[in-house]
DNA sequence: ATATATTGTAACCATGTTCGTTACAACTAT
DNA sequence: ATAGTTGTAACGAACATGGTTACAATATAT
């Protein structure tokens, strides 16, 4: 199992934007360019990341702007904004009642699963935009 | 996306072995009977437990029984035997070196990536067998 | 030796997700 | 009106998951 390149596709967008915002039309095509995937998937992405507050897209006219600024926005925000699964751990279904392990395993593993996977997100909460952008920037 | 539920069944499989293994013969059929699933799909976890060192299973007489002491296995251990990707994230595998965020964005993900990932295992590592064995001896 | 229970696999199917693509209606500034 | 763009639907290929049947290989017990 891996996670969608929808993660990396939608932080590339918006470093992306956040870099060239005032500069050119931040469009699909031109997003399309820089992560070389198809446009459409791009509308796709920006739609949900618009969804989720992230960004703001002209429609018509074209071009997508940061609708909060880039230290407002933590990769856990991106995340959730392309990964719509609340939870990360498929349990299987039906237990058998009779069995005491059966019976128990809930209530035992719901707990440390949700331990697990909030480490995952206050990791990704710890990052942001801005974060990244600056390193970018530095690399270039 | 979502974690297979192979993850929470090798668990579930773990326990009933560890409860079980000196009462009675635990074969892919008993094991199939507490979990509530086909015989088969607990053979074949049986086969990547057994792969990785987790348990071992007497071929024609039947029955599995853990390899290690119940403290000695995590739930990294058992997600790693069965979750065969090795990377969590799936990065886009074209972005363009003439933009200079397609440039960039490899050499500033990539490291964060591995944070959130390593937080997600760490935390999978703590968490012992023998834990979850009392934690479910307590409950019943 | 034979019978029995079990494991290890292969084969197949249905379903769902991902990624890519084409096509086109709807929108907005010029 | 025109042109460029977005939003979305529809389709296909590839792959993973979960389920099932079938059967050869194995090891114990009789």
């Amino acid at each position: 199992m891996q996670f969608s390149s929808r993660f990396t596709i939608a932080t590339h967008t918006l470093l992306c934007i956040a870099m060239f915002q005032e500069e050119y039309k931040v469009t699909s095509n031109f997003l399309a360019g820089s992560i070389n995937v198809n446009p459409v998937i791009i509308r796709n992405i920006l739609g949900q990341l618009s969804a989720s507050g992230l960004v703001e897209i002209k429609a018509g006219v074209g071009g997508a702007y940061l609708a909060k600024s880039a230290d407002e926005i933590t990769l856990l925000d991106i995340f959730k904004a392309v990964e719509k699964e609340e939870v990360l751990f498929h349990f299987h279904e039906n237990p058998n009642p009779e069995c005491p392990i059966g019976r128990t395993i809930h209530s035992v593993m719901d707990s440390k699963i949700d331990t697990i996977q909030l480490a995952m997100e206050n990791e990704m909460a710890e990052i942001t935009l801005s974060e990244l952008l600056d390193e970018a920037k530095k690399n270039m």
